[in-house]
DNA sequence: ATATAATACTAAAACGTTTTAGCTTAAAAG
DNA sequence: CTTTTAAGCTAAAACGTTTTAGTATTATAT
């Protein structure tokens, strides 16, 4: 024990205070009195002496046995992303709920990294995982499952793995602000999205390739990939190309640090939006609102997918891995500001 | 041990393998082999067989014997907030340089949410806590430091405690702009603050209030507290009254969501930065360099406070937290853009 | 009366470590 | 040759739980 919590009153001085044993005080405490039918009145005498002496178990001893230690694994790829950060809240909130805390890393988008925060926070005990997955983990994320380690991937997911996960309907999402702004008379309409084979990416690339083509306007697709170690400079790059070179009416960001960047390049060539070009946006952003023409976006329901993504996890560490595998694909909501109509 | 962990090694298979004594192994492996006399032969094939066989010292048992979880418990008071979002981070990374893991709660700016927070990180392990303290906190520190509980205050901190903290020169951050704005010909300047005991807000109020004494502008010292309950609102409230009550003719905000919601306002009422009314803003976002007129703000050495943190923090948890306190005061910087100009 | 069953409880092992105290054997000292 | 010292190693306890396999004791059935 660390000298600053020696004071801790263990179960052995509850059943030494009570003047029975150990075992005794264990059932009573994790409600197994009546199954290994403990007296009624023992049972009171023992909760009323765990009150008073202030008892709580100690987690660490309680896992070490092989029960649980009520944490919750959760790799994002970066915490300081604002979609992240939310995300992660809202996984706080619920797993505190539930009784459960969250420790948590930083993927970086690398998988080796995914690999390294898998080892630690699993040996630190963690009863289940939440991870938003990145190019190449698949093996690893097969691993997981094969090894039934509760795991719920969040944000995106590999469809061909049978493995639960919470996310958007990405697809959709990219259908309802290509269709928004075809109905607002655009053509040539242009996507910005991250160089990935993640399902997130190529689902968000494939909503909008769908429409086009829906429309009649297959010849317009215009998608460009950016990498993750430049996106600033390889958007600004893209971004100049859409407006200089390709003569696009309107630009459909896929993620929100790609609306970021977009919208300051935007800013920096004096475009104006949505009279030089049309602009949606991805997940919220203080900077839609305060941007000089205010921007329409796709919202993600991030407290539902956050909030399945712990429920979810949960239900596995409690009933074991074996219990079917849960997708939860969530609804996203275009929200129209002016910086997509065409008379804004 | 959980089902989808039984494969792991232990050190009992490593003694076995070798042909000797789980405590030889776990001498060796600790780096005590000099210390015991164990011939170098022997803790060569020791670690030979741990190499071979991948064995990694289950950190939960470890801990149990009285050691240390290598978790440290960080309570912010929104991990959401793009400001502690960041720290975070930048805490996440030093921690995992030094091989700790991160553990972490929200407690909303409450202190009972951080008494229970605290328990709960410590019953989890936590080595030493990094605490962003909030009103009503005092005590609870107090007592933190009198069980010499490894802890470290990060933003704010209790000068009248010998409590270690890592936190920003606050009160040289509104001199520097305050000054800069009187330099500018500004008169009419307030300040907007949350309600609040903490030293973060007295010293940014007591350093713009300072500055403009100094300045004989005794009587133009304007101050607004708001609540951090209904901050919007209260934010809403407060500039409109300082616009067109107050004819103020530069607004300090002294926090980034107060910047925000402030900003928000502004553009609302169709206010012209800088000419209808200056602005500084604090911390960073993304809102500053995008708003309609670029926004001069104080800048926080996020990384640095947050390393200092955790180096601090690591250093007690090693030495004990008997060794003299370490109090880290850092410099803000201001960053000017037109927001603040006289002629804009 | 005796076997059987039910009730109310407990001893002890186990989880994977670390550490204290001690045991051999061989070398050095007397 | 004994005794002491040193070298090289190990047995076993301890950390705080949970759980298995009991043991008494009393009640019920035969």
């Amino acid at each position: 024990m660390k000298d600053f919590e020696k004071k801790k009153v263990s179960i052995k001085d509850v059943a030494k205070a009570v003047g029975v044993s150990t075992t005794l005080v264990s059932l009573v405490i994790n409600g197994k009195a009546k199954q290994y039918r403990i007296a009624d009145e023992m049972a009171g005498r023992v909760m009323a002496k765990v009150k008073e002496m202030n008892y709580t178990p100690n987690l660490i001893a309680r896992n070490l046995r092989g029960g649980k230690t009520q944490l919750i694994g959760l790799i994002v790829t970066d915490i300081s992303n604002p979609f992240f950060s939310m995300i992660s809240r809202v996984i706080e909130n619920r797993a505190n709920e539930l009784n459960y805390t969250v420790i948590f890393g930083s993927s970086d988008e690398k998988y080796t990294n995914t690999q390294k925060l898998i080892d630690v926070l699993l040996n630190k005990g963690a009863d289940g995982l939440i991870i938003v997955p990145c190019d190449g983990s698949e093996k690893i994320m097969e691993r997981l499952h094969l090894n039934k380690t509760p795991t719920v991937l969040i944000d995106r997911c590999f469809k061909n793995l049978d493995i639960s996960f919470s996310c958007l309907d990405n697809h959709r999402a990219t259908v309802l602000a290509t269709q928004h702004l075809i109905e607002q008379g655009f053509r040539k309409i242009s996507l910005i999205a991250y160089q990935s084979q993640m399902s997130n990416v190529l689902d968000r690339i494939s909503g909008y390739k769908d429409t086009m083509r829906k429309a009649g306007l297959e010849k317009q697709i215009n998608v460009k990939q950016v990498s993750f170690s430049n996106t600033k400079s390889d958007v600004f790059g893209t971004v100049k190309r859409f407006i200089e070179k390709d003569k696009t009416e309107a630009i459909l960001f896929s993620t929100n640090m790609l609306s970021i960047h977009g919208l300051t390049c935007l800013k920096e060539m004096n475009v104006k939006i949505p009279d030089d070009v049309a602009v949606v946006g991805f997940d919220e952003s203080d900077v839609f609102d305060l941007y000089e023409c205010p921007v329409s976006y796709i919202k993600q329901p991030v407290e539902q997918i956050a909030k399945t993504a712990v429920d979810i996890l949960v239900d596995k560490i409690k009933n074991g891995e074996s219990a079917k595998q849960s997708m939860a694909v969530l609804e996203p909501e275009l929200i129209v500001k002016r910086s997509s109509l065409r008379n804004g």
